[in-house]
RNA sequence: GUCCCAGUAGCUCAGUAGGAUAGAGCGACAGCCUCCUAAGCUGUAGGUCGUAGGUUCGAUUCCUAUCUGGGACGCCA
């Protein structure tokens, strides 16, 4: 039940109805009702363009066409107090606003469920996110990732999706390899004995402390065993080591997932060799210098792709369609891959696999993270997983703080570059957004334990309908927005969108809370009335917070 | 060479299914605590929305070209 939506429908309707009873259109030739929230006030709560985008139709003026609209238009039907044309021939439509105090009884009862809807209508996605390496320790550009796929995943489930949450494990490649044979180099240096780093190899600290715990818990016992032995034992320790820690760390990040998919599985349940086969079968694969061919040129890439190179391993990418084709016969309609910048280029060739595979291209989304560069004291600082001198997410989460980290993450658009400001983000002023919105949850807090200090108390009142100062109306507008807000940032896949709402309501209310006092012994009845609305704030605040994996402190 | 991202106030950025006088924070300036948390509020100043065309009633938003900055383009993963 959405009280909000249910007054906008109303009022769409009865544009539509006003347009076909004033003769200036057919039912088939009515535009769809598009309705606005002015940004200024004095254009009224909702305006339309309807009469503009009516001009070539009806082959009037508009300011002539809005005049037979509202001429035609029953006021009785919503609740309208005034309607007046403006500018190029806007209808602006001021409302009785007092129906919105009927969304306080519903927040109040909804709670923590505030904010869902059924929009998504059990569409079943699949997130896949993070996806790092299990090779070093995740750095900026992945946390960048964790935060807004996290974010995502809980705007989509929020809008009534069917989310599914998954890590791919690279655990199959070369990087595993290179990865047991840098353990191997480092436990090596750790027994004091010669041994180089292998090209390519994995220099983070991590690893050498990998080498001195092998080195002091098994001694020298793996200097002298069998290659081969050495290698597996390394690989199986190594991998297993640095997934544990990947948990951890987005454990600790306040993200989860649901599925953690193993590549090495793939290889195990022949799922490759399937994939492959539906290749061949469907004609989209063929064989040249000994290698054998995607032929994703005819599905809009630049150039064919090596699916299993001369020397009979496969690419990257062969294990990645298998993936891929099993994700949809898992039976999910959409997959959304969250990318780091450095894999853009490979969106061509995976939406070719899938509609190789027989599915559709647009089944398969790819959101781009962009780089992250991190500034303190004016100056960029680099990062480098190679040189090992990369800063972790552990590291900026230590230094910056979970909530700031978070929020900072969730704010920006996630395909834009973005400059991250150590020095901002550690202030505990009102430089940082992250307070603000919190401050305000804080805020409302306090409030709340007066109220019962002083016997004052939202339960029990059924009628609102005392809230009508400016500021209250205002609140309540921001307060039904909330499940559209929802709505639109999970359709657009536009996570970030959370932060400006989040950012409006704590605004919002701030105003609110310097123009208008919410207890009075003096006046009970609006006290408890504006403290169930200080209540309704709180709890969609929390909500609006806890879908970009911030706290919502009781005290600041 | 091809592709992606960005260019909006002094700084960091919102704003794109095309709408009215382009917004916020910081910084600058001026106010507000005998009153529920001043991590807050109120106001002033600050702009040829990179440039040039096009589409139309109307463009920061869509199209084309172009300039500037960042990044990606492997039988690596």
């Amino acid at each position: 039940m959405n009280i909000v939506k249910e007054v906008q429908e109303k009022l769409k309707q009865e544009i539509n109805a006003a347009v076909i009873k004033a003769g200036l259109a057919t039912e088939e030739q009515v535009p769809n009702v598009v309705l606005e929230l002015p940004r200024d006030k004095t254009h009224g709560d909702y305006s339309t363009n309807m009469a503009m985008q009516l001009t070539k139709i009806a082959k009037k003026a508009p300011r002539m066409i809005a005049e037979a609209i509202i001429e035609n238009f029953d006021n009785s039907k919503a609740s309208i107090e005034k309607i007046e044309i403006a500018g190029p021939g806007f209808i602006n439509f001021y409302m009785n606003n007092s129906y919105l105090t009927e969304l306080i009884p519903v927040i109040l009862k909804a709670n923590e469920a505030y904010g869902e809807s059924d929009f998504g209508k059990g569409e079943k996605i699949q997130v896949e996110f993070v996806s790092a390496n299990p090779t070093g320790d995740l750095h900026l550009g992945h946390a960048r990732g964790a935060a807004v796929g996290d974010t995502l995943c809980n705007v989509l489930s929020k809008a009534g999706y069917d989310v599914s949450r998954e890590y791919y494990i690279n655990d199959a490649g070369n990087q595993i390899n290179n990865l047991a044979i840098s353990i191997e180099a480092r436990y090596f240096q750790a027994l004091g004995l010669e041994k180089d780093m292998p090209e390519g190899g994995y220099h983070g600290e991590d690893i050498i402390g990998i080498g001195k715990t092998l080195a002091s818990e098994y001694g020298d016992k793996y200097v002298n065993v069998d290659e081969k032995e050495r290698f597996d034992f390394f690989r199986e320790y190594g991998l297993k080591y640095e997934m544990q820690k990947l948990k951890t760390d987005l454990e600790n990040f306040r993200v989860g997932f649901d599925v953690w998919y193993s590549e090495t599985s793939l290889y195990q349940d022949g799922k490759i060799d399937e994939a492959l086969e539906v290749l061949k079968g469907r004609g989209h694969i063929y064989e040249e210098d000994g290698a054998t061919w995607f032929r994703s040129t005819e599905l809009g890439d630049d150039k064919d792709r090596v699916l299993i190179k001369q020397d009979g391993s496969y690419t990257y990418l062969t294990p990645d369609i298998a993936y891929h084709r099993n994700k949809l016969e898992r039976g999910f309609e959409t997959l959304i891959n969250i990318w780091g910048a450095d894999h853009h280029g490979y969106i061509p060739r995976m939406k070719a696999a899938i509609e190789a595979l027989g599915y559709k291209r647009e089944q398969l989304e790819v959101e781009i993270i962009q780089l992250v560069h991190l500034y303190k004291d004016g100056e960029k600082m680099k990062m480098s997983k190679r040189t090992g001198k990369a800063v972790t997410m552990r590291d900026l989460i230590e230094e910056v703080g979970l909530d700031a980290t978070r929020y900072f993450f969730a704010m920006r658009s996630a395909d834009t570059h973005m400059d991250f400001d150590l020095d901002l983000a550690v202030s505990q002023s009102n430089d940082n957004p992250v307070y603000y919105a919190q401050y305000a949850h804080a805020r409302i807090s306090s409030i709340l334990r007066q109220g019962v200090e002083q016997g004052i108390s939202y339960e029990g009142t059924t009628d609102f309908s005392a809230l009508s100062t400016e500021k209250e109306v205002e609140l309540l507008k921001k307060l039904g927005e909330f499940p559209q807000a929802i709505a639109e940032a999970a359709e657009k896949r536009m996570p970030h969108r959370m932060t400006n709402y989040i950012f409006d309501l704590a605004s919002t209310f701030h105003s609110f809370y310097n123009a208008d006092k919410v207890l009075d012994v003096e006046k009970m009845d609006r006290s408890k009335a504006r403290l169930g609305l200080v209540k309704s704030v709180q709890i969609t605040l929390k909500n609006a917070l806890a879908l970009i994996g911030v706290s919502a402190p009781e005290k600041m």
